[in-house]
DNA sequence: GCTTGACTTAGAGTTAACTTTAAGGAATAT
DNA sequence: ATATTCCTTAAAGTTAACTCTAAGTCAAGC
């Protein structure tokens, strides 16, 4: 199986090293493996967890809160409903965060169109002087 | 013409007086006037501007930055054109946002079959037994 | 007259998620 | 042999946008 080095794990995801040891220091990578000479090796279901570490992120949930969800994975199957209502809120969350932008959208276009009405006055006053 | 105490102006944008003080220390309401013993009257043109501020916050930009915003307006017309180009980048900015919080939701919707499907079996297997 | 809300300066505290610094030691690659 | 990459602890620094504290003055409405 392939696996990968803090620095190549880091370099997939746009990382530094040093974050990926923050990381783990915050309990968010429990299932790591060293090798004999303490490195960690990220295993392909390391990098699926930084996967979806960087899409609850992304999402907007803080590191503390992953970090219960990466408990919950490690206790099985008895926290499987917890886990869906975990994605069914991130859902909802990501969804409001959609609605705001595209309302923020509405006013940047507005003004997009009155800076451009604007602007195309002052080249006609240009052009008839 | 309408005028907002500090305090309704802040329930307006769902903020508090505290906050509305430290935008305008902060440079971002400069042409807000005061009563003879000196309190803050929000004008309809400062709730305007409340209101593209918060938009430009909404997107993502630095106070700092939408401090720069507020001076051009201050400058008159020969800032339309950088105003215009602010407003174009605002743009890109946010449909960049959009577009991870697509990505990010299209990750969630899988966990979220995944969950469920997990979930449904775990229940045939209760009813079975 | 009293309560409520507004004002001031000036600086300290908060939170999140890193990021950096220091100061080494060990192992792997060429 | 040397350069690179990795490891460690432990703590301090950074940034943004507030948020709060102190300590007091001032004014408007009932």
């Amino acid at each position: 199986m392939k696996t990968y080095s803090i620095s190549e794990a880091a370099a997939h995801f746009n990382m530094t090293p040093h974050t990926l040891r923050y990381y783990d220091k915050e309990g968010l990578l429990p299932s790591i493996e060293r090798t004999p000479s303490g490195k960690r090796v990220f295993k392909t279901s390391d990098m699926e967890a930084l996967r979806i570490i960087e899409c609850l992120k992304a999402s907007g949930m803080p590191i503390k809160e992953i970090k219960h969800f990466i408990e919950w994975c490690s206790e099985g199957d008895s926290t499987l409903q917890r886990r869906y209502d975990m994605f069914l809120e991130r859902k909802a969350s990501v969804e409001a965060q959609m609605e705001e932008l595209r309302k923020t959208m509405e006013v940047i276009d507005h003004k997009c169109h009155y800076y451009k009405t604007a602007l195309e006055k002052s080249m006609e006053v240009v052009h008839q002087s």
